[in-house]
DNA sequence: ATTTATGATTATTA
DNA sequence: TAATAATCATAAAT
């Protein structure tokens, strides 16, 4: 970094240097032109690379000299002239950056995310989402889900300390350069324009740098995410109580075990876990029950039993007859045994 | 360390 | 298109 500002400067007063140039480009083409030339040539390499071994003192010196040289406003004008003759030419390459689309999506995700976005509040809508898509397994997914929120506040951290140290790296170059072109504009024509072209190319370069940590960190999050959220990857099992309520369903309906879209909904609410969730789970159960009805022998008692005592004493209670709508028992007692009725095929 | 249980996913079927 | 059957990946039990 401290040797850019160095050769730059050394650069402008070489060029200011060698007025001695000029007279040589605007003759003709002699046949010992070309010569002249190759050794003009070859004497400006030799004064630039004699330009990088001076002293800085040196060549402030030199600079101070050639600023006080009374010729100096004389040939700034001429150098002026000149320029507004070939500044045209350069005006053709403006081109206007578009807002980059990449760039655009990797920000919408890091706010999404809650990595850019305002610091720690619990409600961050990331934060919600993240809670609605481990299901709602209430208990068990607070720790985990602390974990989760640790490890993505670890990430924001990076982020913003690298963000920040980018941009100040930015400033300070963006400043020195500025300050670099200020002093040269003193011996020769730099307009603001030029120099708001030169700050903005230095963006740009900084906010590609800046793009590949906001991509790395969207990396980083997805891998997070995947790892924490992918609920086939952590497989929680349902509590208790929700496992209770959905075999206490299964086995009561056991001739016909295919809860509605309705009852669906119903038994999720219960047990606090998604429609599909409950879907799955009754494909699982129809499946592995029908597989091995002789496993489940005994769960099936169990349940029946319970339905029965649950029975008993809402009707013991008063009003209703019975709680299941369709009770898989006829008689009104629960037949604790396998049924070969079934409708499961 | 292995085995079993279990929730989710995927391919197949009717 | 929902149910089944097979399979995956992990939790829990042994």
């Amino acid at each position: 970094m401290d040797e850019q500002p160095r050769l730059m400067h050394s650069h402008g007063v070489g060029m200011a240097g060698h007025p001695g140039l000029a007279p040589h480009m605007q003759d003709g083409a002699t046949a010992a032109d070309g010569e002249a030339r190759k050794q003009d040539i070859g004497d400006i390499l030799q004064q630039i690379m004699t330009i990088t071994d001076q002293s800085l003192d040196e060549a402030q010196a030199r600079k101070h000299a050639l600023n006080c040289h009374r010729m100096k406003p004389a040939l700034f004008n001429v150098l002026c002239e000149i320029k507004e003759k070939t500044v045209l030419s350069i005006r053709g390459a403006q081109e206007e950056e578009p807002p980059d689309a990449q760039l655009m999506r990797l920000d919408n995700m890091l706010l999404a995310e809650g990595v850019s976005g305002p610091e720690k509040g619990g409600g961050s809508a990331a934060a919600a989402a993240a809670a609605a898509a481990a299901g709602g397994a209430g208990s068990d997914n607070s720790a985990e889900h602390s974990d989760y929120r640790a490890k993505l506040s670890q990430i924001r951290q990076i982020y913003h300390t690298e963000l920040e140290k980018y941009e100040q790296a930015c400033n300070e170059f963006t400043t020195h350069v500025m300050n670099l072109l200020r002093e040269q504009s003193r011996t020769r024509p730099i307009s603001p324009k030029e120099i708001e072209r030169m700050v903005s190319i230095i963006h740009r370069k900084f906010s590609s740098i800046q793009m590949q940590l906001k991509q790395s960190t969207c990396e980083a999050v997805m891998i997070l995410r995947s790892r924490f959220l992918d609920a086939r990857r952590k497989r929680r099992n349902f509590n208790k109580q929700a496992t209770e309520i959905l075999n206490e369903y299964f086995y009561s309906h056991l001739s016909n075990p295919y809860p509605s879209e309705e009852a669906k909904e119903e038994l999720a609410k219960k047990c606090s876990i998604t429609v599909s969730q409950v879907s799955n789970w009754f494909g699982n159960k129809r499946i592995r029950y029908k597989k091995n009805i002789g496993k489940f022998q005994e769960e099936a008692n169990m349940y029946a039993a319970k339905t029965a005592v649950n029975a008993a004493n809402a009707s013991a209670h008063g009003s209703q007859a019975n709680s299941p709508s369709t009770p898989n028992s006829a008689g009104g007692y629960p037949s604790p045994c396998y049924q070969s009725d079934r409708r499961i095929q």
